[in-house]
DNA sequence: CTCGGCATCCTAT
DNA sequence: CTAACGATAGGATGCCGAG
């Protein structure tokens, strides 16, 4: 039996979402003039996260740094992000979706996908349903979405990238020669740079270039696994379920670009310490343990290096992964300036941990443990797991003098 | 030969 | 002129060594 799939995509969605905002404390509305979400304009730094409409005709690109678009558009409209509010239309905009789906996934803070199958009595008319949905998030959110509807997750979501704004479009089966395969391979799901650059070097240029050849000539081009999505994509061909409930998370990762480099070890350590601290927090806040750390830096010419290593028993405490962070830092580091450092916690378990590594002091793990409880309840407090063990030594006055005489110590 | 581990690359929002 | 000026996540790939 064919499904129906809905995808519903929030046009623009940062820069609609600061719009709204603005809009209601009397300010101009940024969907109306070049302007962007992004990095701070004072600083001339960061990237453009999301833009107008006006923006793009003057060729802003999303992810490029703000500088360049500057230059490209000077009148352009720089505001910084404000990820709290993002959350709370996010939250809105998929209670409005959810109220009209037997099921529906997550897939990222602006899209989901909607499993309309086997709703042809309430709704019998999708693309009447779709602009109701759309509508009513209009007229009581103030933003815009668009629709894409068709018969798997790959062709709606395929659809909704159609004409913007506040549109709804069809990707059915049948369309496929005429919507999907004139367009440039690069906008088939999931086909990026690397990919595009080997297809326009066979000769492949559109999407149904790449789904005319055969499928193992494409396999050879892109990898076994890459080669056959694509094939498949290509061809409308994606079986895989709308998944009203999200998979638990593989990993967490910090990762912080710095205005400064980093040349030495004494500026490394403690960004190290508090990107542990902060990422271990939040691993903590889901009840998970990893038994896998990783730091990766990169340097100036933008090299990318990362090194890892498994530990013995699963672990959440703070001063463990950094103990090994530190020691995998100091084992790949040459001293090269960095502009990067970043902390990845994977491997994770919901374990409780496993009897004690034969050299281990239990008894210190134990006050090591509770110090990151302590220090997990006063992030609590303040709402932000940005805190970190440098920063609240630097508002010790609130906690006393023994406790960051304590946490001092403990740093080393 | 296969598998796990690792470093790196690719892609997405 | 080039590429890149983010953060976070997940998956693929290529290589290596163990069994």
């Amino acid at each position: 039996m064919d499904r129906l799939i809905f995808h519903v995509d929030v046009n623009s969605a940062f820069l609609s979402w600061e719009a709204v905002k603005r809009i209601k404390q009397g300010l101009p509305d940024l969907r109306e003039i070049p302007s962007c979400v992004g990095g701070d304009p004072k600083k001339r730094t960061g990237i453009v996260v999301a833009k107008s409409i006006p923006a793009k005709k003057y060729g802003v690109k999303t992810g490029e740094p703000v500088a360049m678009a500057l230059r490209k558009c000077p009148e352009l409209v720089c505001v910084p992000s404000d990820f709290e509010l993002y959350v709370k239309c996010s939250r809105a905009f998929k209670d409005i979706c959810a109220s009209y789906a037997p099921a529906m996934e997550s897939f990222s803070i602006d899209e989901v996908f909607l499993d309309m199958s086997g709703t042809r009595l309430i709704y019998p008319d999708p693309e009447a349903t779709a602009r109701e949905i759309k509508d009513k998030i209009h007229r009581e959110l103030g933003f815009t979405v668009n629709i894409g509807i068709s018969v798997n997750k790959l062709l709606a979501k395929m659809a909704s990238d159609f004409e913007k704004p506040d549109k709804v479009h069809t990707l059915f089966p049948e369309e496929i020669p005429v919507k999907m395969w004139p367009l440039p391979v690069r906008e088939l799901l999931s086909l990026g740079a690397s990919s595009e650059k080997k297809l326009l070097e066979a000769g492949i240029r559109t999407i149904g270039d790449l789904a005319h050849k055969s499928q193992a000539e494409i396999q050879r081009l892109l990898g076994e696994k890459t080669g056959c999505q694509l094939w498949q994509y290509a061809n409308g061909i994606d079986d895989s379920p709308v998944k009203s409930q999200k998979d638990e998370a593989k990993g967490f990762s910090v990762e912080t670009t710095f205005e400064e480099d980093i040349v030495s070890m004494e500026q490394a350590l403690p960004i190290l310490l508090s990107q542990c601290d902060v990422v271990a927090a939040r691993m903590r806040r889901e009840g998970k343990k990893c038994t896998c750390v990783a730091v990766s830096f990169r340097t100036l010419d933008f090299k990318n290096r990362s090194h890892q290593c498994r530990l013995e028993n699963a672990t959440d405490v703070t001063d463990e992964i950094y103990a090994n962070i530190r020691r995998l830092f100091r084992e790949s580091w040459k001293g090269q300036p960095l502009r990067l450092l970043g902390v990845a916690l994977t491997g994770l378990t919901e374990e409780e941990y496993t009897q004690m590594s034969l050299f281990e002091d239990a008894g210190e793990r134990e006050r090591r443990k509770k110090m990151d409880e302590a220090l997990d309840s006063i992030r609590q407090k303040y709402g932000n797991d940005k805190i970190t063990r440098a920063s609240i030594m630097n508002v010790s006055s609130r906690i006393g003098r023994k406790a960051k005489a304590q946490m001092k110590n403990e740093k080393e």
